[in-house]
DNA sequence: GAAATATATTCGAATATGCTTATATCAAGG
DNA sequence: CCTTGATATAAGCATATTCGAATATATTTC
């Protein structure tokens, strides 16, 4: 199996809970910076540095709309598969 | 979508190069450690951080025979879902 | 064009990760 | 029990992440 550098930086970009809620909140559709400030406990400033984490991995994108930035996952056969497979694969006992 | 913290631990755990190639091989078949070290271009040490890293997130275990320790995915469908999506989800054009 | 709104960027301190070297554990054979 | 082979753990250092505070940029409205 051939090991792309890329899919650690995916990995690595959804490997935290602020941008894995990112994710699944943007699953449902998309949503600009503020109201994601509505969602999640966290600051404008760290919000944004999220989705820049989540831009450069290719995991989300944007269209712009106005002043505001309307953000996508734009691999959600991607992203919606992991949050599947998390989801029903839980730990196994002990 | 409920977000456990479990599947931040996982995603972790899988985000680094050497552990991604390590549950790749492992996907292939039980290995010990020392074969390991045949496969990856890293020390013992650092094989066994890497192993007690994938353990800690319940992604691998092992069985004990002799003195070695066959290690093993113990979540095959998990980890072979999410290198498949990964292949098959390559990043957008620009 | 000044003010207000929306978002991004920069910087710094705290914390976490990764890797090396050295040492510990542990099982098997003699 | 002493050695050897297999694996784990600990200590230490370098680098990377994280997040808050402050500042910058861009867009709309008046």
């Amino acid at each position: 199996m051939v090991i792309e550098k890329d899919w650690v930086v995916v990995l690595k970009a959804l490997a935290h809970p602020t941008r894995l809620r990112i994710v699944a909140e943007l699953l449902q559709g998309t949503k600009c910076v503020t109201s994601m400030q509505d969602l999640l406990p966290a600051s404008q400033a760290n919000i944004s540095q999220h989705l820049g984490i989540l831009r450069n991995a290719r995991v989300v994108d944007f269209t712009q709309d106005g002043a505001q930035r309307c953000y996508y996952v734009c691999r959600p056969e991607l992203v919606g598969g992991l949050l599947e497979l998390l989801r029903d694969n839980p730990a196994p006992p002990a």
